[in-house]
DNA sequence: GTGAAAGCGCTAACAT
DNA sequence: ATGTTAGCGCTTTCAC
């Protein structure tokens, strides 16, 4: 068996009080039996229980986060910066991974109440009521990341999109591309997709290029989707110079779409992505893209939630991280 | 506060052990309170507190898995294999991701402990001895993923990797090739480097090849490592006409690296992968790569591990999968 | 079939 | 400064 507190008790010779002591207050114990209970955990190499600790404190000292598709290395970005957070404020951090699942999110909403974690980021996902009834009939606080709520007070996290998006389209203006089209995440379950779309609305009919504001397609998250919303894009659109993708898989679909069909990217199409997944410097040719600070916002979403908890509230409701533009090799001048 | 058993038991006029009953043995209690106490619980939104639970099961129902790269494609499918057999066993996952650092991975073993994970999976990294102590010193079972010991007897599961390696050289070899080089892992850290530089030696050496013994460069696990090593291979050794890489990611920085040469693949040189990521076929151009099945493997893992903890014992010990060749475009006749 | 009570390992209030 | 004890929420004997 493993050991306990009182196996400690007794090999060091004091009381199991003593033993808890000298772990959460060991300044009120001489040091002469600090030492020997010190030994005796060394020795037993004990550590505390915490089914035992939490049934106390009421407290796991875990947070949950919730994410839609972990083969998405956005995600793995954002769960590396969670987890230094995590470790640097005492947390542990359970991963769950519900594939865009209703019923899988749901269900991991209980598990995190059975196993009493103290808060949750729930990450890029629309908030659906649903999913906010029972996160608050749950009554386990959480941050939104790379999401916000505008119906609900909830402290959130994330990038300004619609800037973003503008700035994206913007510099393929500036590289003198007027037909510019775009590939964008559906509307309907997506937080991201309406400002990028409203960004790329908003640079385009600026500079007096209105027209292009129907040159849109959406896809389902995944390259293979951007793959053949390329080919719905090109299709009706054929003289398009170049193409807004709202992330960076989006991008490597799209160029991949290009290839196949023997078009020339930056040559005869500029492509620009999103997120500045590790992969986008790798790609061929290296992604144009607008940079999300991916890991930092993991980061700073664990912090969030960790004011949330120990103060009760936050201080900026709805936080913006800054984007960057980052010019690689998959765009050029018209 | 969150509702008790206690307050069940109070709504449903019962005492808490029936409450308890209907939950643990529903056939134990008449139908009438039954329905009662389920009712209570419908009503009040009770869910038994995993502490308490797990204070007398002495178990969590968590099973942990140690992974040195979340942002490394092949373990997000492992997560997604590992998750879906968890859900499907009933228990939750505590992924934690090392970034291949030793304090961090020993750390995340006393959390493990703390936490009362049933079992580990132990993914990729090398078993060291010392984490191999400090695994057994918990006492808690775990298995090696992509992994093996040949010290300790350890469940284990793997694909053939000196097998896989053979294939993909001999595929090159069928091809024509005769200069053939390789990037491997480097041996110190990695439990498949040895078998596929193995597997390379064989194919080569039994095809009158083995000049090409020496033509290996070493990389660290990600594409920017495996850039550099194509450049010092292609330094070495300018006569290459295909090179097997033991990880997609060495393929697509070794590809990223002749593609800024202004060497043509596979036009010039075939380039053979290994793993066949979900990104292996959104290159450019896409991969030949030898596939693992990443998500049975992460599946296979958790049942196996599950096996270890519900009989004690395992069936096959060092159990292996099978890999496949699979062919695109990164590879041709020479 | 059901309730009372002990106890899992720990912390904290209370005694000393 | 240290020991004794109640109790966190649950399961499981043991009576009835």
């Amino acid at each position: 068996m493993k050991a306990t507190i009182r196996d400690v008790a007794r090999l060091a010779g004091v009381s199991i009080s003593t033993v808890s002591r000298v772990m959460n207050a060991p300044e009120t114990v001489v040091a002469s039996k600090r030492d020997r209970v010190l030994e005796a955990i060394q020795q037993l190499q004990y550590q505390p229980n915490a089914f035992a600790r939490g049934l106390i404190y009421k407290k796991s000292f875990t947070l949950g986060l919730l994410i839609p598709d972990i083969e998405n290395l956005y995600f793995a970005g954002i769960i590396r910066g969670m987890q230094d957070a995590c470790i640097k404020l005492g947390y542990s951090l359970m991963i769950c991974n519900t594939d865009r699942d209703k019923e899988r999110l749901l269900s991991y909403m209980d598990t995190f109440r059975e196993k009493q974690v103290d808060g949750i980021v729930f990450a890029s996902d629309k908030l659906h009521p649903e999913y906010y009834e029972k996160l608050v009939g749950c009554r386990i606080p959480f941050v939104l990341l790379s999401s916000h709520s505008d119906e609900y007070e909830i402290p959130s996290i994330e990038v300004d999109d619609e800037v973003a998006a503008y700035d994206a389209v913007k510099f393929l203006i500036e590289l003198g591309h007027r037909e510019i089209g775009m590939i964008g995440f559906g509307h309907s379950d997506s937080m991201s997709g309406p400002p990028r779309y409203d960004g790329f609305v908003r640079a385009v009919t600026e500079s007096g290029l209105g027209h292009n504001v129907i040159r849109v397609k959406y896809a389902n998250h995944r390259f293979e989707d951007a793959y053949q919303a390329a080919h719905e894009l090109f299709t009706d659109h054929p003289g398009l110079t170049a193409v807004f993708c709202v992330a960076d898989e989006f991008a490597m679909g799209t160029i991949s779409y290009l290839k196949d069909r023997n078009v020339l990217v930056p040559g005869q199409v500029s492509v620009i992505g999103f997120d500045n997944l590790r992969m986008a410097s790798m790609f061929i040719p290296k992604l144009t893209t607008i940079a999300q600070p991916i890991y930092q916002l993991g980061y700073r979403a664990a912090e969030k939630l960790h004011e949330l908890l120990s103060t009760g509230s936050v201080e900026v409701l709805r936080e913006k991280m800054q984007h960057k533009l980052i010019v690689r090799e998959s765009s050029r001048e018209k």
